[in-house]
DNA sequence: AATGAATGAGGCTTCATTCAT
DNA sequence: TATGAATGAAGCCTCATTCAT
């Protein structure tokens, strides 16, 4: 019988990739980088350990793998919503609208950012994993950057800056405070600011 | 030769400790937590690791030890250089001069701040550690607060953490993009908005 | 289309055989059994690792295929052109040609001489792959006699060893020392001694 | 109580050492280098696989380890037997007792003598070992070179790369054909050239 | 005949922790 | 109190081999 097609190939080991990742970024999220070993993943993912070796060279491979498939979608996330309605909305409307989605997804995706922003602190000997970071950053502010702009903001750059390094902020001390963080409040206050 | 005296011994245990505790945070805040091993600190404290053992029960305890050590230090950095000129500026040169100190120290101790971070993003399963955390990012809301107040500003409680959003946000940003990063005109640009 | 008649396949077979062995060899050659694996040699050989197993049973039934093939043809090829000059030179011409041949030889094939050396000293474990290295010493002996007693040489067996030795001596310390070994010095007071 | 002293320690470290390499030396001739697993070596030597990591850094640097320790001795066998005899004996006597010596030597330390030289032929990408064999090889020309100087003999340095070469070449028959092999006659033939 | 995804055993190595001294 | 030899579990990774397709 003829081997299976190059074709069927290629989507069963698409179709794992995307498995294993998951269950990366789950165990990944949940108990950090270090804590989380190859088998842990492995076995949730319901294959050997040995496969995991077909689909990513090393365990740091498989975290840039996860990054790389996870981060441009959390970023996604937010900025294609914000897309959709960028007609229907005036630019303010827009920025109000944005700011929202960001603390959705900060909730929602409170997993991965922690995890994100852990490694972030701790990339200095996995220069490909910097590298992943700084690009998404770097996107993120152009992104802002955009939206200021259009609201006729002087020094958008600067002042995009500004205001993820605020989102961060209030994302990092939410994640440490949890339940003694005033969340709403805060993000009451920031849009307030910001709109003002 | 008489026996030490119960308190003398009490003594050198706490220098001792205190010894260990400066040369694992310095291995801790180069290489990361996971990447430090027991043995490492030891021999830079010139000490044996069974010794460690007697100081601290476990890698994790003293973990812990040296959070609790540095931490509240490295907020007193800050707010003490703060207090000493607090007779002699204004509320709002204090602001400024309290500012100025945050980044120098940013700068200064980046290691230990970048590893508070990342270990704040993955305390799930360390309860100690995540109080202490807790504690200390508490502290700092209030100190601001008290600050802020002073400059007679209304709603200190909940701009005081938005700006220390800001400043945390800052940090993370500087310390994932290094030179990519103009921290001195996001610096410049976060003054003059707070002054204005 | 016609099915392949059984000999066609056969021969088929045989070609693929050998393709196999020849890349399957280089690698040994070049890397060493142990750290050579079948992946690469299937790689190397164009063929899937699934194929290489329709053609030896295991990696040391390949291993003794590649010595089976290609040691018969590394003596051969020193002796066969000594055959084809016999009639032309005199039997001491004869025995001086020879010896330039196996110097050409010993070089151009180093790794292939090295993997042979290499594996001749660890073969207890591996019967069959012994008595190929046995056979092959023992037709050099013969061959070498041959030459010899055709010069009128007394004991030419036991002369044969001797001389035999001192080939692959000599190899065995060029391969060994490389640079350091002045290879055709050695090469040039062996073939004094021999024929004074 | 007061710790181990540090001598004592010393001792117990050098020991060790020997144990491990006795063992590791038994397991690497009988089986070779890459079949034999630092599982089986720790078994041999009762203790811990970790432990094997105190003394050696690797595998391979405890191969070295092995190598440095066994390799001067098997040389030293047999030229101190020959320094010690040499005021009372000639130096032809000199060498036919060597060349006995060697032939001794050979036959009891079979298993050494075959792993050197199966190793020699593959240290290309193990720099260090590779230099230990040439430091060896060149020991023993030179003091081969010593004694025919002794008997008078013009190019020494030559002649004994020749009878080196001649001596190891025999070695590799005999390894390679066992039983096949007539050492004894060999033997004699060779002292008979050598000496006639 | 042919593929390569999948397995699983085994290899090397690290390291927190213990314990005899 | 102090040492560091010793342990053992666990971690990452490789690879010969099998098997569904």
């Amino acid at each position: 019988m003829a081997p299976r097609s190059k074709k069927d190939n290629e989507i069963i080991k698409q179709k794992r990739r995307e498995q294993i990742i998951r269950h990366a970024l789950e165990s990944f999220a949940k108990h950090g980088y270090h804590r989380t070993s190859i088998s842990e993943i492995a076995k949730a993912a319901g294959i050997s350990k040995g496969l995991m070796y077909n689909y990513f060279d090393s365990k740091e491979d498989l975290l840039i793998g996860v990054l790389e498939f996870v981060m441009p979608q959390a970023v996604d996330t937010i900025f294609n919503s914000i897309a959709k309605k960028a007609e229907t909305l005036t630019p303010r409307e827009l920025m109000a609208f944005g700011i929202e989605r960001f603390f959705e997804v900060m909730k929602d995706q409170a997993d991965l950012w922690k995890l994100s922003m852990s490694l972030a602190m701790q990339v200095s000997d996995m220069p490909k994993i910097h590298q992943t970071f700084v690009q998404m950053f770097d996107m993120t502010f152009r992104q802002i950057e955009q939206l200021l702009k259009a609201t006729g903001m002087p020094d958008a750059s600067l002042k995009a800056r500004l205001i993820t390094a605020q989102l961060d902020g209030i994302a990092l001390h939410y994640f440490v405070m949890g339940e003694n963080y005033d969340l709403e409040a805060v993000k009451k206050a920031f849009i307030q600011e910001l709109i003002s």
